[in-house]
DNA sequence: GTCTATATAGGGATAGAC
DNA sequence: GTCTATCCCTATATAGAC
């Protein structure tokens, strides 16, 4: 087989994904043009193209893949793992990290805005989705009722993306952590 | 003076910016092509600079000004008078009203997310702070402790502006409406 | 693989007839 | 006020040298 080992040096494709991100959170996907993504990378047309034959949608659906990735690994399989209440806060920890405490914004969440999301809909629906799913899941395990559990999972997504917008809007990140603690606070049974 | 009364019909540039509105919530400040916008309206570019001779900036910035107005006399207003609780159920439902129970997207969470934040940074830092000031006061008047108002209003704010991303990406609007409710449930006092 | 053209389309914006 | 025609620029994408 082709493929390189998993803890070889990661291809150069994949090795441009975090910036190509940075791109398409900063700036959503029709403001990413080329010209801002090769400053950002420091390639040349040539070589993106070379990189990602497909243009910017593939760009795109690669980068959100990686993102999907991140959060399989490092959200949802401990969401699903164990009695709940480890998996709930090793998500909390892993949110704060990559947002970085706000400072940065989520990138399927700006694209559920946009009209990129039609084109990328099942990237954009399944992220939710799967997140939601996992997390619902873990706070039954941890002991609340199964209504309870319904809603908390979608108070928890909607507060993490709704302290991600305004924290944005008023260029002040520690709205996000501030609501990020009183979410994890929801949590605890009482 | 020459100001038309309020009474009379409407400016034909006070008549395009519900439309004008709707394409930028749409496909956001730099998916709003003019082409687009010409399609939307029926007008064409020399109607359009004849209206709006600063371009797509002025039109961004007069349809920020219009949803602003909006809100301030359906909710901010309500919010600022009486003892609270008549100001917040009145919010509640504008709010459900203005986002077509979740059909509708935040325009001003749109542009907070992407790159046009930079460029409209008054209106959009304004639009959100005023709701939450105006919010919070509320809450304080309507019974709730300082900290606990501080701490709800970033909560429903947060709340709905997470919602609205997550009805989208999901393409189910009920996810709107529920989370309000249960917004709308925690102002209750116990 | 990466670069420098270059192709082609669409972007925002303006001029001037009507 | 509204249109058509047109300007110039930037967009995405491709070709081909190295």
């Amino acid at each position: 087989m082709s493929r390189r080992k998993s803890n070889a040096e990661p291809s150069p494709r994949a090795a441009v994904l975090p910036q190509l991100g940075e791109v398409f959170r900063a700036h959503g996907y029709e403001g990413a043009s080329l010209s801002l993504i090769t400053a950002a990378t420091g390639l040349g047309k040539g070589s993106l193209y070379h990189l990602f034959p497909g243009g910017k949608p593939q760009m795109a659906k690669q980068v959100l893949a990686e993102i999907d990735g991140w959060f399989e690994r490092e959200v949802f399989v401990p969401l699903r793992e164990g009695d709940g209440k480890a998996g709930i806060a090793q998500m909390f920890e892993a949110t704060d990290a990559y947002f970085r405490s706000g400072r940065r914004v989520c990138l399927v969440g700006v694209f559920a805005l946009g009209a990129a999301r039609d084109e990328f809909a099942e990237a954009v629906h399944g992220y939710f989705e799967r997140w939601r799913a996992a997390l619902a899941a873990a706070l039954r395990r941890a002991g609340h009722a199964r209504g309870e559990a319904a809603e908390l999972s979608e108070d928890i997504l909607a507060g993490i993306q709704g302290a991600l917008v305004l924290a944005r809007a008023a260029d002040d990140h520690a709205i996000f952590s501030r609501a990020l603690k009183r979410l994890a606070k929801r949590v605890a049974l009482k």
